[in-house]
DNA sequence: GTCTATATTTAGATAGAC
DNA sequence: GTCTATCTAAATATAGAC
């Protein structure tokens, strides 16, 4: 991991508009159907200059989604939301990770990820660590935190509850925007889905 | 649906060994991956066989596909069962479609419908009627029967409901496998998941 | 209907000038 | 470091013999 992190680190212009490239193409078309040449045109510079840069094309791949999993790590604007009534805590927390989830950004990410992780490993590995566990981890230190505070039952493992938590989100709403069948869902329906996971969560965790 | 339908029944040894190629290599690989080279030395015909059965690459995908569809509509051995205790008939209900989702072929024909999908618009409604709404309408069946048995609470909607009730399997275990991060989960693993959807439910939604 | 052999395009990757 | 021009392999698709 230090070692991307050095790889991303070593930024230039060149190298930037290759990897902001990347990022548009590989997400949206996939891995094979993006092309060097495609990748050279997009980021404006040649062919020979991206392979400057990047020893082939798994590399480019590589390096682009290595830095959306440390993006995501970096999303820490944690909630940590305790202060207000539980329902209506919990209510943004679900609000802030369903709408997390369903962002193009992550979608995309996911999508590519999954599609690609057969002969990605190493890949699928990092992503995995980089969000579901990492996103993971704060939602069960968010329920840990409310049942010290006794207003979520003392009797099940935060770490069973926090994929439930999460889980509950992936309903119709996104499976159709996953799809692609929905662009951007309507307020009203992102709203509603968060209220319907809130509610029934409540009804299962809370005292 | 029904032109679909009549394709399929469209049945000759070739096309039998064209499609099952094309099941195994596309879903495994994903659509761009593949060489049509490929397809036909797996399928055990020549090429020119191949476009003489389908016009290209694009057809014999949806073709592949809506096969896969039509197999998931027919996998109606819907769980129907009320008369065990509600315990016991919810973690049934909950056991089958947990391992439904993680079985190979479902999970490999969503991994690949979710990449191509912004390219093969039909073919991601076709899967999501197939797949999704279908099974949806009989969860939500199910829960509306428990509810007019009073064993179910009568103040939400199934339709609602449902989506929260097969949401709730897609956990850490589920994305794992979908990450291919797991090959085969162990038996507890799934066993483990599965109370711990039943209990989360039965605390939701139980009278 | 089915095959072998091939046409044509496009892919990933590189050589050499500046 | 960066570009233009090019190599080589592999892709989709087809012609023509049987």
């Amino acid at each position: 991991m230090s070692a991307q992190a050095d790889i991303i680190a070593t930024e230039s212009p060149k190298r930037r508009q290759i990897l902001d490239a990347a990022g548009q193409l590989f997400l949206k078309d996939g891995y094979a159907a993006v092309s060097m040449d495609a990748l050279a045109r997009l980021a404006g510079v040649s062919k020979a200059t991206l392979y400057a840069y990047f020893p082939g094309k798994d590399a480019l791949f590589g390096a682009m989604v290595a830095e959306r999993c440390a993006g995501m790590l970096a999303q820490d604007r944690l909630i940590s939301d305790h202060d207000a009534p539980l329902a209506e805590a919990m209510r943004r927390l679900i609000d802030f990770w369903l709408r997390f989830l369903i962002s193009p950004d992550v979608v995309s990410t996911y999508r590519t990820v999954l599609a690609e992780g057969a002969r990605f490993p190493d890949l699928a590995r990092a992503f995995f660590e980089a969000g579901p566990v990492m996103g993971l981890g704060w939602v069960g230190e968010w329920i840990a935190e409310e049942q010290r505070r006794g207003r979520l039952r003392p009797d099940f493992d935060p770490r069973v509850a926090a994929p439930q938590f999460i889980a509950l989100l992936r309903g119709e709403l996104y499976i159709k925007i996953a799809l692609g069948l929905v662009a951007e869902p309507s307020e009203e329906a992102v709203a509603a889905e968060v209220d319907a996971a809130t509610d029934t969560l409540l009804r299962a965790f809370a005292v």
